[in-house]
DNA sequence: TGACAGGATGAACATCGTTCATTATCATGA
DNA sequence: TCATGATAATGAACGATGTTCATCCTGTCA
């Protein structure tokens, strides 16, 4: 009788909490970024502006529960692939680079924040689980080549480094004319792989 | 005795509008781009908060000068590159492509307008100079093959995503762990290079 | 019933970009 | 020389933002 109503409490609170980030994303998605604001976010969950914020101490924080949220699935997408261990390496990473830059598309505005809005010195997204899915999977493309080897964490930041250059700007400016988003894509992805899994032939 | 008035009314124009330039350029450049607001450039101006739009309609007509002065240079850099047709043209794509990302590196700031925070649903797309220099080279290096020429425009799109890709993280994450950010644009720009200029075996 | 803890409120603060009625400045025409 | 008209410049104001806080309301236990 008496520890019931403290977990009542925190039952309804972590209810009310839901909501409120339920209501957030579906603003953010619908309205972008700087359609955001807190006051229509109260208005949309039916409660006062001081109210959200005894849930979340600011509205950076908000952001970021909402953006950790959406990035589970693009990790559990790709710790698929890495239990699949009969396939072609060199697909697999091509798949799952491919399956990175169609999440960013149909995140734009979580991809945009993961990368781009937010400040680098606050902590970084958890985003390292997809880069070591990357890095496992580039090891194994490399082989037994000790000298490729060598150059793994350098060749799997590059292999990012290109992947995102073409989710940020799909994403971004997804007016320009692009010949065809999904030619642009595989060209990027080919590129970038050949390159990462590629002889170590670099002058100087 | 009639247009002089007018003529110096002009040039005394002019002259503070420079002046609100280069003192917004200076706070850009400090401040960053959430540091910059119109009343502190007012201030360092030493005038009045209106007087400010007496000379730009917004604070997004100020940027886009400012970021449009400072491509000039990008813009010269890289025309000089073109002009040079004795070279290898290989060299010269992969040394256009490294001014690029050296620029972006010197002005973050700007690239970070140009190519990320700015919406692109403005005024309509002018593809920039750049990368019609980079079509330029990549044209060059394909050669007479007719199949890759074809292709002109996917290689050089794809070819530039991957260049603002390692420019857009060096820039926005120069914290993270990189194993060499020199040794990373090298392997970014090759790979990209090798893909953009090699064969057409791209499956389906 | 009374006391108490914690949820909820709405007004307020500081700041932002932008606008506008008003004033100051200054070269010119009579 | 003085009035006129055009333009530069001002500072107060508007609406909006994120955030805080003193004040209520509400439900639980002795």
């Amino acid at each position: 009788m008496f520890m019931e109503a403290k977990a009542r409490r925190q039952r309804y609170r972590q209810e009310t909490r839901s909501e409120i980030l339920s209501a957030a994303r579906e603003i953010f998605v619908r309205d972008g970024f700087e359609g955001f604001s807190m006051r229509t976010l109260a208005r949309s969950v039916g409660c006062s502006l001081g109210a959200i914020y005894l849930y979340f101490t600011s509205k950076e924080e908000l952001f970021d529960v909402l953006v950790e949220e959406s990035f589970v699935h693009l990790y559990d997408a790709l710790g698929v692939l890495l239990k699949e261990r009969n396939k072609d390496p060199v697909r697999q990473l091509k798949r799952g680079l491919r399956l990175y830059v169609e999440w960013g598309l149909n995140h734009p505005s979580e991809y945009q924040i993961a990368f781009v809005v937010r400040k680098p010195t606050k902590k970084p997204y958890r985003t390292h689980r997809a880069f070591a899915a990357a890095r496992a999977l580039v090891k194994l493309c490399l082989g037994k080549s000790k000298a490729a080897q060598n150059e793994l964490e350098l060749r799997t930041q590059a292999l990012w480094a290109a992947t995102h250059g073409i989710t940020s700007l799909l994403t971004q400016r997804s007016s320009f004319p692009w010949v065809s988003k999904r030619r642009v894509i595989n060209q990027v992805i080919n590129s970038a792989v050949q390159g990462a899994i590629g002889p170590t032939n670099r002058q100087k």
